[in-house]
DNA sequence: AAGACGAAAGTGGTTGA
DNA sequence: TCAACAACTTTCGTCTT
């Protein structure tokens, strides 16, 4: 097979399947390749870490390492993150002089001919910076440049900032990949403000005629757990504890993040792994006040004692 | 003293006339 | 466009452990 190579997670020409070693949620090493599926997914919390895993790799085989050297003929894959899609040509090699420094030039004019290709490349690293601060999977990234790249082509960017857009589409793209960012996580940040975001947001969805399904309490529960340091059984409670509260129709109309939120602090108890309303609200994002009233809400129709 | 509780007032978003 | 409304936040005094 191909070599592989260990690269950072920066390097936009090996971000497939591949270069993801840990789940970006709960940061276990036990990722399982399906093949049927395309995907990668973590065996401790099911987070779909990367799909079409198998779309982007060579579609051939290689037996041995000449045959390989022969079958290869491009040079890295195709990949939204980089303005010129990652298919132009760097001239680094033996031109010297004042040869050189011409070609350069030219292809530096050639590459950001406008100045829209220069706010998509600041568009770009914008997107990249965000997620690498909230630690995103790669996956993400690429939905996010790709629907940047759509944005600008409909010419929806205009009137509106390059932040504010970046930071909308990177929303969406979590929300479509069910790894749920808080809007209070990325306005935290981003240079905009978690109000232009919103608004941002649904201008795309309604311009672009997107659709993103309500979030779900439980694309919460690990992430959230594992900043207070909770394990994987009491990941499970909590997640037991939002399908029976789904089941009694206890969610609607109720925020997904203080439901789970309170889903964990119930689990906590009954694990016997106490975290205080406090520490749960620091992690969480919403107010004690919201963990209170979910939490009474649902143990009482749950009939579940929580003793401390 | 820390944590939990709940009342009251304020904020921002949604909905429907 | 405006008012009504529900969810959520902020603040704060009180109770419990």
């Amino acid at each position: 097979m191909t070599p592989k190579k260990d690269t950072d997670e920066g390097n936009a020409n090996a971000d497939y399947g591949d270069a993801i070693r840990e789940c970006p949620e709960c940061c276990s090493k036990n990722l399982i390749r399906d093949y049927e599926k395309a995907e990668l997914f973590c065996k401790e919390c099911g987070l779909i870490v990367a799909e079409n895993i198998i779309d982007l790799g060579p579609e051939w085989r290689a037996f041995d390492s000449d045959q390989n050297s022969r079958r290869t003929r491009v040079g890295a894959p195709m990949t939204y993150r980089i303005h010129d899609k990652g298919l132009s040509t760097q001239v680094t090699g033996s031109l010297t002089g004042r040869g050189q420094q011409k070609l350069k030039k030219w292809q530096q004019r050639i590459q950001i001919a406008n100045a829209s290709e220069k706010s998509f490349v600041f568009a770009l690293s914008e997107i990249e910076r965000m997620a690498s601060v909230l630690k995103l999977p790669p996956n993400i990234r690429e939905a996010a440049s790709m629907l940047y790249r759509k944005a600008m082509k409909k010419d929806l960017i205009r009137g509106r900032s390059i932040e504010s857009i970046a930071a909308a589409v990177l929303y969406i793209s979590c929300r479509q990949y069910c790894v749920p960012r808080t809007m209070a996580e990325i306005g935290d940040i981003s240079q905009v403000r978690v109000k232009e975001i919103r608004r941002t947001y649904r201008y795309l969805l309604r311009e672009l005629d997107l659709k993103v399904i309500p979030v779900s309490p439980v694309d919460f529960v690990p992430r959230f757990c594992s900043l207070l340091d909770l394990n994987g059984a009491i990941q499970s409670r909590a997640i037991e504890i939002l399908k029976r509260a789904t089941e009694d129709e206890l969610t609607s109309g109720r925020g997904p993040i203080g439901l789970a939120a309170a889903a964990i602090y119930i689990a906590a108890i009954l694990s016997g792994e106490h975290r205080t309303q406090k520490k749960v609200s620091d992690a969480t994002g919403v107010t004690e006040v919201t963990i209170r009233t979910r939490y009474k809400e649902l143990s009482e129709h749950l009939c579940i004692e929580v003793l401390r």
